[in-house]
DNA sequence: AAAAATAGTGGGCCGCCACCTACTATAGGT
DNA sequence: ACCTATAGTAGGTGGCGGCCCACTATTTTT
């Protein structure tokens, strides 16, 4: 019901900033993870990469904690980013329990390419702001997500079983 | 992996404005439908709610292309609705196919209380923003709402059926 | 050596969401 | 009357996402 549509959006839901900011959330979440299927990814594989880059090899469970993930989710994450040759899991040989995830050259590259659509997908959506608005937005929802309680990356206090 | 987690979410990712928006969208969407929830309400109903407040009463079929739902799916809505009290369904007398729905008192007190609800989650989640950046966020989210191509209150170019 | 804790895995459950396919009832066009 | 189109409905499909449990391997504690 954007401009597409010939009926409007009531506006007793676009004004309440809650209700617009999940739609347009929705739409951006869409979108990116539109791109990331044409090459076989999902958003956890994107972030997963990007924490390898931004701090170096982890544990799976340091993983889990810095991207609030389930274990047994992460390890199937984990065991597809290792197929696609993405990243490298060795075993720790200090405490063999553990694996030690680290990101390969082609993992590295893929993150690249990923963030590149990312940015391909913001350029489209954004495309109504000026570049000060685009930095203003961001620095918006910067401070509102990094203040949110618990508002991990997974914003797991979603739609689970109540 | 706000303040609450150890380990910070990667910069790489809070980088990128489709993920941050996508990031904060979920989170809004997940405290929004929580509430609604404890009401046995989730967010389409609301949105119907809405559309008739706003626009007066609609043939199920107005709704759906006003909120981009699927007909199929607005009966269910549409459905349960009636359930609460807190629509009317009336068979048109002039085309016996349609039915012509509007809010009752019990349904435009319910949105009402949905509406406090919605801004009470804004008032958490919105906290670290100033009153003017709230008004600000709202037009930049606005904008690129409004532009957004068939960017439907049901923005469905998500994650159906490829 | 036994017990308890921890790391990773595999499998399954459930809710949400969007979509699609009939099917019924009614209306309109010829 | 007949064919076609339209409004609404019932039911089902399939992906995704978050979560939980049971199990194995290993380490730590006592």
């Amino acid at each position: 019901m954007g401009p597409t549509s010939p009926n409007p959006a009531p506006p007793t839901l676009l004004g309440l900033h809650t209700y617009l900011l999940s739609l347009t959330g929705k739409a951006a979440r869409g979108r990116l993870s539109d791109r990331l299927a044409s090459r076989g990814l999902r958003l956890w594989h994107m972030a997963v990469l990007a924490a390898l880059a931004d701090f170096g090899p982890h544990t799976q469970r340091d993983l889990c904690a810095r991207l609030s993930v389930d274990p047994s989710d992460m390890a199937k994450i984990v065991e597809q980013l290792a197929g696609f040759g993405q990243i490298e899991r060795t075993r720790d040989p200090a405490d063999r329990r553990r694996v030690s995830v680290g990101l390969t050259d082609t993992g590295r590259r893929a993150l690249t390419e990923l963030v590149g659509e990312a940015r391909a997908v913001q350029d489209e959506m954004l495309a109504p702001l000026t570049g000060d608005e685009r930095a203003q937005l961001h620095s918006f929802l910067l401070k509102v997500f990094t203040a949110g309680p618990g508002a991990g990356t997974g914003a797991r206090a979603d739609q689970g079983r109540a």
